[in-house]
DNA sequence: CTGAAAGCGCTTACAG
DNA sequence: CTGAAAGCGCTTACAG
């Protein structure tokens, strides 16, 4: 009758079960889809046949016939940083309560990575992305676009782009944290911040915080500006070059909390008692904020609803095919053990 | 001239191309899996017409048609932990460059989201499966088993398991963790441990430092031993709940970093200088270890490399169509600033 | 309420 | 070297 063709994985599939029950393949896959109202009869047969097989649908075929949306893509720096890590974590929650998978890749801050990733998510049927902040090649929001797919960027808020946003003003939370320092009596401080060059985080952040000082008649010199890789090594280094070229000031802004982590660290090494004689502020509130002594003051950011937000936001432009809804998320300043007025 | 653009993306295909290039389907098939060797004017044309109209094939048709494997699948507790995080980036990073994806979702240390988890992964196609310790219901491996998927467990090693594992072995850690306390003078020490229930890494550890006690001749009381969540606040309180029944004790063993992250800190807060009045040692040396002061006396395990073992491990069996190979990874005592003998 | 058939985007014997 | 055709595992008008 039929040759079945051997394979390696014998799967089980929808034509098997309705060889099985004695039904078409039509039957199962409207029992599978509950669509029609089965006659009960057909319904039992069909169970008894999907349970004795052990049978469950291939979701790529499936997504092949009906076009239908079943994964969308995260396209995140590194997970090693928490806050990419929880917000993805949360967005993948969220859609797996609605049937959708989250396929989520990194790039470690390499553009070139980032442009790859997005074509390999596409190819895989993606038909939604995420991606972080709005600094990128051109050609990458092109590719996207040319292929009419839904997209937003996250964790950064800025008026002047024209993606699609669930994130916060970089600027502002520094320019604030900025207000708090000046209000502290601060007037001469130094920058740590992330490597800018395609991260418009780190280079709104750092921005944020000169115009603050500027607008207050502290304008802070170029010299005063260390931009380093998320690590707590570099950070403290970092500091050492800062506190060379002036060791005057009273204190440093880090541009996230790893950034500030390192800098605590050198500064105890050194000797230096922090805030009594240096004050240091993070950025981002991860975990680590709170276990650190003292513990920071920085800014803290709902990631994991930020992420969901996310979700949310793609999901329903691609179940809706509207336009993608940007939506600004907001931040506040958590002044924990790190800042303090300088002697 | 065309049809206005549908809300739904229109994808171009392998006929697209066909008709663009004056080929069959096959022939542009053959191209993209440069097979035959093709007419130099007919790879030009195949070329022009991809160029022409941006063509990027469907993995998943591909997939389909192939039943060859495109990609795997990693189900870890959370990535809010670095270390699954770290190793699980440098998987995805392997694995990539052999153009296979992976789809990664977290458990939150639930066996039964665990089991859903697997489900969907295989509904979705996954070739093989990474899943984290041995300790989980029976029915979840034997569901990857009925249906014929390569699999191996990570970050732990059991003689006792018939699973393939690429891990190590956290009992013999925390046992050598033991006699380096007992050698540093230890004799009283508290346990802040994971939560046991179904997580064979916290489970070992716990009982490989008792175990090195007893053999030592100091057994450690069952209210010596707490379990905790893997928050620092939960250590926090355990700490007090330790030295509030035996105030006399020289130590505390943690079941990983974060745990010391949050006793080190209360001890700060309770004003016991670590370690000069209390040592404290953690577990799995992440980027935080060495930021907190003093610097955390820890068990180092090789993340990132154990990710790539295990991804090259199911890559082979999947390629070759052999059993997974386990595979023991060795761990180190990293002796920094927490632990020291009791005055 | 249910089946036969066409189709989703690919690949791959089988012929020529 | 290349094409026609069957097939991967599903779904869904279209009939009845």
């Amino acid at each position: 009758m039929d040759a079945t063709p051997r394979s390696k994985a014998t799967r089980v599939t929808l034509r098997d079960v309705a060889t099985e029950a004695g039904v078409s393949t039509a039957t199962v896959s409207r029992y599978l889809n509950n669509q029609a109202a089965l006659k009960p009869d057909t319904i039992r047969e069909v169970e008894r046949a999907i349970e004795r097989l052990g049978y469950y649908p291939d979701l790529n075929a499936r997504a092949l016939a009906t076009r239908r949306p079943s994964t969308l893509g995260a396209i995140i720096p590194t997970t090693e940083n928490a806050i990419f890590a929880e917000g993805v974590e949360a967005m993948q929650s969220w859609l797996m309560a609605r049937d959708i998978m989250l396929m989520t890749v990194s790039t470690r801050y390499n553009p070139d990575v980032e442009f790859e990733q997005v074509r390999r998510l596409v190819a895989h049927g993606v038909s939604a992305l995420m991606l972080i902040g709005n600094a990128r090649p051109e050609k990458t929001i092109q590719f996207i676009r040319s292929h009419n797919i839904p997209f937003c960027t996250a964790w950064s808020f800025q008026a002047e782009s024209d993606n699609p946003q669930i994130g916060f003003n970089n600027f502002e939370a520094a320019y604030q944290m900025g207000e708090k320092l000046i209000g502290s009596g601060h007037r001469q401080i130094g920058i740590i911040g992330g490597v800018t060059h395609y991260n418009d985080r780190a280079t709104d952040r750092i921005q944020g915080i000169r115009q603050c000082f500027a607008d207050h008649g502290y304008p802070i010199d170029d010299d005063m500006v260390l931009e380093t890789p998320y690590h707590p090594e570099d950070s403290a280094v970092a500091l050492d070059h800062l506190l060379a070229k002036a060791p005057s000031l009273t204190a440093i802004f880090c541009g996230n909390d790893v950034l500030a982590a390192g800098a605590l660290h050198r500064a105890h090494e050194r000797g230096i008692v922090v805030p009594d004689e240096l004050s240091i502020t993070g950025f981002d509130d991860i975990a680590l904020a709170k276990i650190l002594r003292p513990q920071l003051t920085t800014i803290h950011l709902p990631h994991r609803f930020m992420g969901e937000m996310a979700a949310q936001a793609l999901y329903d432009a691609v179940i809706n095919h509207e336009p993608v809804k940007s939506l600004e998320i907001p931040f506040s300043i958590r002044d924990r053990g790190t800042l303090r007025k300088p002697d």
